[in-house]
DNA sequence: CCCTGATTCGC
DNA sequence: GCGAATCAGG
């Protein structure tokens, strides 16, 4: 006797998912051995799909027309996908001579800064208070926050001024 | 690697 | 109706 969706769930499911929680975060919440699978299962079911301000994602993109399921899964050893090398990109600012201010990610040190943490540098590099974000690195060196920051291909015109402006809010 | 949702299909 | 497996993208 597991799930079974009673109305309580399925009232606590919408909520989440409407909230803009994601599937695995509601398997979370819900507990009782459901997984991401079943809520995103449900969530279709149920008509619901495609909330708006999912999670870190911006929309799985790309239209995909219902693939009927081609490559039947009984070899394997297929060439699935074929990546391309990292142009290994180069943040457009250099650590930004502000104050150090702490802030709930940047506890990180040049000591304890692991391979896969996040590098964006918190507070003044000459400083004491210095450290990383150390969150964990997804894009490239950084986190998917400070990626989409760092890894800006242009600077939509303003100048210095709005550079600063967005930067406070990372450092 | 981690993550996200989407879809199919056997149960 | 349910959800694991799988796919496809970030």
């Amino acid at each position: 006797m597991t799930a079974g969706w009673t109305e309580d769930r399925v009232g606590a499911l919408k909520k989440l998912w409407l909230e803009g929680q994601s599937a695995s975060q509601i398997a979370k919440q819900l507990g009782g051995g459901v997984t991401r699978n079943a809520v995103i299962g449900k969530v279709h079911r149920l008509g619901l799909s495609g909330r708006a301000t999912p999670s870190q994602p911006a929309r799985t993109s790309t239209f995909r027309p219902a693939r009927t399921r081609t490559t039947p899964p009984a070899q394997p050893s297929a060439p699935r996908r074929i990546e391309a090398a990292q142009p290994a990109p180069r943040p457009v600012v250099a650590a930004p001579s502000l104050p150090a201010v702490a802030e709930m990610p940047g506890t990180a040190t040049v000591m304890t800064l692991g391979a896969h943490m996040c590098k964006w540098p918190i507070g003044d590099p000459s400083s004491t208070e210095f450290s990383f974000c150390g969150r964990r690195a997804s894009e490239g060196v950084y986190c998917q926050e400070h990626a989409r920051v760092a890894y800006q291909p242009q600077m939509k015109r303003g100048g210095k001024e709005e550079l600063a402006r967005s930067l406070r809010r990372y450092i």
